[in-house]
DNA sequence: AGCACGCCGACT
DNA sequence: GTCGGCGTGCTC
């Protein structure tokens, strides 16, 4: 007897089911969608597999019904997930739910009892079941998994897809009809469609009677129509000639690098890749035949998506979600693989542009990167090279400019952008106020109590509030220093509110714009080319183009580097030269306020050229042994208690040790940010080939008394920029 | 003894 | 992820 392997969207391995009852599919099912029942419940999962059996010391529960005509999984896509949550050290059941997060439907459940059985089995609240079908919502879920393992309850399960209703004309209106009711059938003709009898009798004038009489006769009815997805607008491309087929398309303009990857995709059906859906729709209209699946597109829109997909042969463009796609692509590609989006947030913590990597071998395909400066991982591939815009530089040395956090030349800048009637970008690494708040008299800081950081400054009434950005906590800022009683306080590290702040002192007439993830200010006067400063975190980076735009400040370009980070200075220099290709064509001038005037990538703008500053980083990798010299794993444990947190990471420590070799284990060592939420976070980090690292990770010992998250290939040990 | 809490394993 | 069992330790 067969039986099922079932993927569910759960941190587990995939679980054994007998076949549904009614199982006719010939091909095993391999890849389907499956209902099957979950203590006590239903969920939806996905047959990844089969075994003989059943030789279980236990009774196999049967799956209740497949949901879909096609399956949801290919077998080049069930092998990649499976390799894929091995590669990331995690179960198959975790990375499911972090690839598909939309898998599951809202279920249609119908129930009855069994006609053969005996309704004397039904126990109370159940007796309807005896009648015939009952919608299963309702009913104790519990007590319909007893009669489900006892073999009497029958079920029918489907999904439940909203489809739009609509009022259409059915058949054509009788003589015998009032004036009113003709009047009403003729308006719905005209308007061919509407979406309630409200609005027909509105739009033809008359009482919602007539409209109802109309519908019981059947003159009208309700017809399901699918959602037409949005209208895109499609741009033309000129062709670029493409020498070869280069790995890595990178430099230029953006435009230039979709107009080279327009040519690369010319007659594949291919995969691309957005860290973001922001920059995805920046290419959408470029492709307007393509596939495009998103987070955020509704779930139910994503399975339609899903559902149809299979038939296509052309260019689907995606965020991760796309990944499992059930299509035989020719070419992936993954678009800016550097980016910090790419690190899944959830129980995975996988690396999209690793897993790109590992689909395209799956399918014995060519993988692609498309990037204004590409990755250090991918450096090494060969380049088609777009001539890079060159950046208009300008650096401020804090070190001898006056004024703060304006120094008088960023000023003087900010000024002719005003004069000019043009448009700034003002861009800070914080959001609030400032940094944290800091007593003048005896140097105490504000400190959130759950985390071992600073609060933010957020000044909004007299006094402002004080709040954590990592766990959230809030409190109001204290009119005395709590420790010497001095009511003088020092905000340190400018914000975006410090900044409109000083802006609004020294340039009153410039209009000023707020630009954050959390608060975003009306851009229409900028958008029509209206001077003005917009000032904000790098979620500016997802802003749309400010028409006029002249000049890009980083007041302290500094606070963008984070310590602690061995990829600090990679990130900082492929920020700038996206701050520098912000505009489709302008050259915007870049001003840095800085303390590290000779910091690499600042020369690396100068010389318009990334290539010097990616081979020092690489040399600099290579004599540390980090990535891409060798492939790293972080191992964090977490617990409320210090000692319990330490112990468990030196129990974990004391367990590698001995299977190490020099320089593969780092650590262990308190976390950047040694506490999080109410939680002591300790970490080690494993660092070698990948096959070391492999064999390190299967001889893994448990962890007990505190929890351990592992995150594969790291992408940045601190928080994140805020924005 | 009675109960609250936190750890740990099971879930098919 | 979520639930329930069980042991620890605190309180009545």
């Amino acid at each position: 007897m067969r039986v099922l392997k079932v993927a569910l969207p759960l941190p587990i391995e995939p679980m054994s089911y007998l076949p549904p009852h009614a199982d006719t599919r010939e091909d095993g099912a391999l890849g389907y969608r499956v209902v099957v029942p979950w203590r006590g419940e239903l969920r939806v999962g996905v047959v990844v597999g089969h075994e003989e059996g059943p030789h279980k010391s236990f009774a196999l529960r049967e799956a209740i019904a497949y949901l879909d005509e096609k399956p949801w999984l290919n077998p080049s896509g069930l092998e990649f997930l499976t390799r894929a949550a091995r590669d990331s050290f995690c179960t198959v059941g975790t990375l499911l739910n972090d690839l598909l997060p939309f898998l599951e439907p809202p279920l249609l459940h119908r129930v009855r009892l069994l006609p053969e059985a005996d309704p004397a089995v039904l126990p109370r609240g159940l007796e309807a079941l005896a009648e015939g079908w009952q919608e299963a919502r309702g009913f104790d879920p519990k007590l319909l998994d007893y009669l489900r393992e006892g073999g009497v309850l029958q079920e029918e399960v489907a999904e439940q897809r909203s489809q739009q209703q609509v009022l259409v004309v059915l058949r054509e209106p009788s003589e015998k009809l009032s004036e009113k009711a003709k009047a009403a059938w003729y308006a719905l003709r005209d308007l061919r469609q509407l979406e309630s009898m409200a609005a027909l009798a509105r739009a033809a004038g008359v009482g919602v009677g007539v409209v109802k009489g109309l519908l019981d006769k059947g003159y009208i009815g309700f017809v399901e129509v699918e959602p037409a997805p949005p209208a895109v607008v499609a741009r033309k491309l000129e062709p670029l000639g493409l020498p070869t087929t280069p790995v890595r398309l990178e430099g230029g303009r953006l435009l230039d690098r979709i107009r080279a990857l327009a040519t690369l995709l010319q007659t594949e059906p291919a995969l691309v890749l957005f860290p973001e859906v922001s920059l995805l729709k920046k290419f959408q209209p470029f492709f307007p035949q393509a596939i495009v699946l998103h987070g955020e597109m509704k779930a139910e829109e994503r399975r339609r998506v899903w559902a149809q997909a299979g038939n296509s042969t052309g260019v689907v463009l995606a965020t991760y979600q796309g990944l499992l796609l059930p299509l035989e692509w020719r070419r992936v590609v993954v678009v800016e693989e550097a980016a910090e989006a790419y690190k899944l947030p959830g129980g995975s913590r996988a690396f999209v542009p690793r897993l790109a990597r590992l689909r395209a071998q799956g399918l014995g395909v060519s993988i692609h990167y498309c990037s204004s400066v590409n990755s250090a991982e991918v450096w090494h591939e060969p380049a088609y090279l777009l001539p890079p815009p060159s950046p208009r530089l300008h650096l401020l040395d804090l070190r001898q400019e006056r004024g703060w956090p304006f120094s008088g030349a960023a000023i003087a800048i900010l000024q002719q952008v005003q004069e000019k009637k043009r448009q700034a970008i003002v861009l800070s690494a914080r959001r609030g106020y400032s940094a944290l708040l800091r007593c003048k008299q005896c140097d105490w800081k504000a400190m959130c109590p759950n985390c071992a950081l600073p609060l933010r400054y957020h000044k909004s009434g007299r006094l402002g509030f004080l709040q954590c950005h990592q766990c959230g906590h809030e409190q109001k800022a204290p009119e005395l220093c709590p420790s010497c009683q001095s009511d003088v306080f020092d905000p340190q590290g400018p914000g975006v509110e410090w900044l409109l702040e000083a802006l609004a002192r020294h340039l009153p007439a410039l209009p000023r714009y707020r630009y954050t993830a959390d608060a975003k200010d009306d851009l229409g006067p900028l958008l029509v080319g209206e001077p003005g400063v917009l000032v904000g975190t790098t979620a500016i980076l997802r802003a749309p183009v400010l028409p006029e735009l002249a000049l890009v400040l980083l007041p302290y370009a500094d606070g963008f580097v984070l310590e602690s980070d061995f990829r600090a200075a990679e990130r900082y220099h492929r920020l700038l030269w996206q701050l520098a290709d912000l505009h489709p064509h302008r050259r915007p001038l870049l001003a840095l306020q800085t303390f590290e005037p000779h910091h690499p990538a600042h020369k690396a703008l100068q010389a318009a050229d990334p290539r010097g500053f990616m081979e020092v980083e690489l040399a600099l990798r290579r004599t540390l042994g980090y990535p891409p010299a060798s492939r790293m794993v972080k191992l964090e444990v977490a617990h409320p208690k210090e000692p319990i947190a330490r112990d468990a990471i030196l129990q974990l420590a004391a367990a590698l040790k001995p299977q190490a070799e020099p320089g593969e284990l780092l650590g262990p060592a308190p976390a950047p940010v040694a506490r999080l939420r109410g939680q002591y976070v300790f970490h080690l980090l494993l660092k070698s080939s990948e096959a070391r690292i492999q064999t390190l990770m299967e001889n893994l010992p448990p962890v007990r008394g505190a929890r351990l998250r592992i995150d594969p290939d790291p992408q940045s040990f601190v928080g994140l920029l805020e924005d």
